[in-house]
DNA sequence: CATACGTGGTC
DNA sequence: TGACCAAGTAT
């Protein structure tokens, strides 16, 4: 993946015109939006987007609210435990960091729910910082268009970010462009399935195209099933809790899946995990609502 | 390192 | 139609 010019100007021309890429979009913006595009696509985050930084302009406004309120307003992005860390890290930033993100990437790795990838993310694309940000669609890229494969092997944190660290201009905002740059040709043409090589900017220099693109050889990847899974379950129990104003009964609950080993599971994990909590009389509320 | 963790769109 | 996929993190 030479000529990083190629990649840039590709960018300028046809990168989505999305919120958080706004230059005025706060730190906090970048954030939020970070956290929510975690396996989650950019269609479905936009409009929760907007509301959460309507609702919530600073990480203090979000820890005021209560975690319930959170949740609820996470609405169907799944994965809500993402939200219960978002609300943890508002706090901390607003009562250790002046109410505003952390621009250094050992900070941010320290908050709940920002890992390797979204430390970074903020790091680059919130404070134009020079680091690799390597995440699904970034992995893949640099598999076919430097390696030649046919998709990214398993994840490989420390190889990985040291394969894109390699590929960074030296300016740092140019770096931090280059790897927005690099995930929205993972996202838009150098995509999993079907890739748009022919729109692809890189084409002449891509090492899988000149390879004549080989298969995919690496190891199978397990298939995530959904359909009957605790996950599925889960989601239920939680879709009957936000969709109710106050504490429901048991018998509520229970109308949300049959099976009651694994509803009773279900409950108890969401117990343990505080996206769900029991009253005082044993009703179940979202936590904080009661 | 493998697995659990939501949800909905696509081919 | 059902498998695959979507800007990962925590354990």
């Amino acid at each position: 993946m030479p000529a990083a010019d190629v990649l840039l100007s590709w960018f300028d021309r046809t990168a989505r015109d999305l919120p958080w890429r706004d230059p005025d979009c706060s730190g906090w913006g970048v954030l939020v939006s970070e956290i929510m595009l975690q396996q989650t696509p950019v269609s479905r985050v936009e409009p929760i987007w907007r509301e959460w930084l309507a609702r919530w302009p600073v990480p203090s406004a979000l820890a005021a609210s209560s975690q319930g309120e959170v949740v609820r307003a996470w609405g169907k992005l799944g994965y809500p435990r993402r939200a219960l860390r978002l609300h943890e890290a508002a706090g901390v930033i607003a009562a250790e960091h002046g109410d505003v993100v952390p621009a250094d990437i050992d900070t941010l790795l320290g908050l709940p729910g920002i890992g390797a990838y979204t430390a970074r993310a903020v790091a680059a694309f919130a404070y134009g910082q020079r680091c690799p940000v390597v995440d699904t669609n970034v992995r893949r890229v640099v598999a076919r268009a430097v390696h030649g494969a046919g998709d990214a092997g398993p994840p490989a944190t420390t190889r990985d970010m040291a394969d894109v660290a390699k590929l960074l201009p030296e300016q740092d905002a140019v770096a931090a462009k280059y790897s927005a740059a690099l995930m929205e040709l993972g996202a838009l043409v150098c995509t999993a399935r079907n890739p748009q090589c022919a729109d692809c900017p890189v084409y002449d220099t891509c090492a899988w195209q000149l390879a004549g693109r080989p298969a995919y050889t690496g190891p199978v990847k397990a298939v995530q099933k959904f359909a009957g899974t605790d996950r599925q379950v889960r989601g239920r129990l939680l879709d009957v809790l936000r969709g109710a104003t106050g504490p429901v009964t048991r018998g509520q609950l229970d109308a949300a899946w049959s099976e009651a080993g694994q509803r009773d599971r279900c409950l108890d994990s969401l117990l343990v995990d505080g996206l769900v909590e029991q009253t005082d009389s044993g009703l179940f509320a979202l936590p904080g609502e009661h």
